[in-house]
DNA sequence: ATGTCATCTTAGAGATGA
């Protein structure tokens, strides 16, 4: 079974190249982030006919996550209690119990923003204390947290700011602890394989990118290999994230 | 690193968010 997690920067914007992208890799289950569209806009037939079923949570201009499934779509949950932006979704893929997040990024360490992230991520810590984590179970998405000093380009352009703080990264472990593993991906072209660079400022061409989509696997999720797709980042109308791409037994 | 991109408002440049 091949996984799949990418942050596309708006679906409509990226559909040129999300459907090649899902043809080439042919990923079973994949998890979105940012659609950035209403439900209505949200585009199943498309999809569809590359055989995919789609569970997606959005309302329009900001966030939206969905659930791609070619193994079947079932025990759809688009709601975090508590919270009502679109930043959710969960469904069982199959064998699979998949869930597509996207964190709030916090924007600074003084915003309230900052706060509702760390909320958010203890709601959702809760939301997996309603799951098993001896089932076969991921947690895929943009975390907006990098985990390790090393998944940042460089930790010191980091010193007041969020993505990196001890509290982000306590709660980030704090899902870990729940019973998932941090998939790691082969080193890309660096030792660590970044997930996003800024489109500004030459970053993707310097490397300086961040680790901070991930795939949390429950103990049940046997990974074979992983990687994120840099392939994906370049060139015209590309998202300023890269997919991470898992294959796994179950 | 602050160099781009996407979307919405309301008809075209600015605001917002990342």
């Amino acid at each position: 079974m091949r996984l799949a997690t990418w942050n596309v920067n708006s679906i409509g914007a990226r559909l040129p190249r999300l459907l090649p992208w899902l043809e080439e890799v042919a990923p079973d289950v994949v998890a979105l982030q940012e659609t950035k569209c209403a439900d209505a806009g949200f585009p199943h037939i498309e999809l569809s006919a590359l055989g995919y079923e789609s569970a997606h949570a959005g309302d329009g201009r900001w966030n939206g996550v969905a659930v791609l499934s070619r193994l079947g779509l079932s025990e759809v949950s688009l709601v975090l209690d508590g919270h009502p932006e679109p930043r959710f979704a969960s469904a069982r893929c199959g064998p699979l119990q998949t869930l597509s997040v996207y964190v709030p990024n916090g924007r600074s360490l003084d915003d309230p923003h900052y706060a509702y992230k760390l909320a958010w991520l203890q709601s959702l810590r809760e939301r997996l204390e309603q799951a098993d984590p001896a089932v076969p179970l991921v947690v895929m998405g943009d975390m907006n947290i990098a985990l390790r000093d090393e998944d940042v380009w460089d930790i010191t352009a980091f010193r007041e700011s969020t993505h990196v703080t001890a509290a982000e990264r306590a709660a980030l472990q704090s899902l870990l602890d729940w019973g998932l593993v941090d998939v790691q991906a082969r080193p890309g072209k660096g030792e660590v394989p970044f997930t996003y660079w800024d489109y500004r400022a030459g970053m993707m061409h310097k490397n300086l990118g961040m680790r901070i989509d991930y795939v949390l696997a429950t103990r049940a999720v046997q990974v074979r290999d992983a990687w994120v797709d840099r392939e994906a980042r370049k060139g015209k109308g590309a998202s300023d994230h890269a997919p991470v791409v898992v294959d796994v037994d179950l």
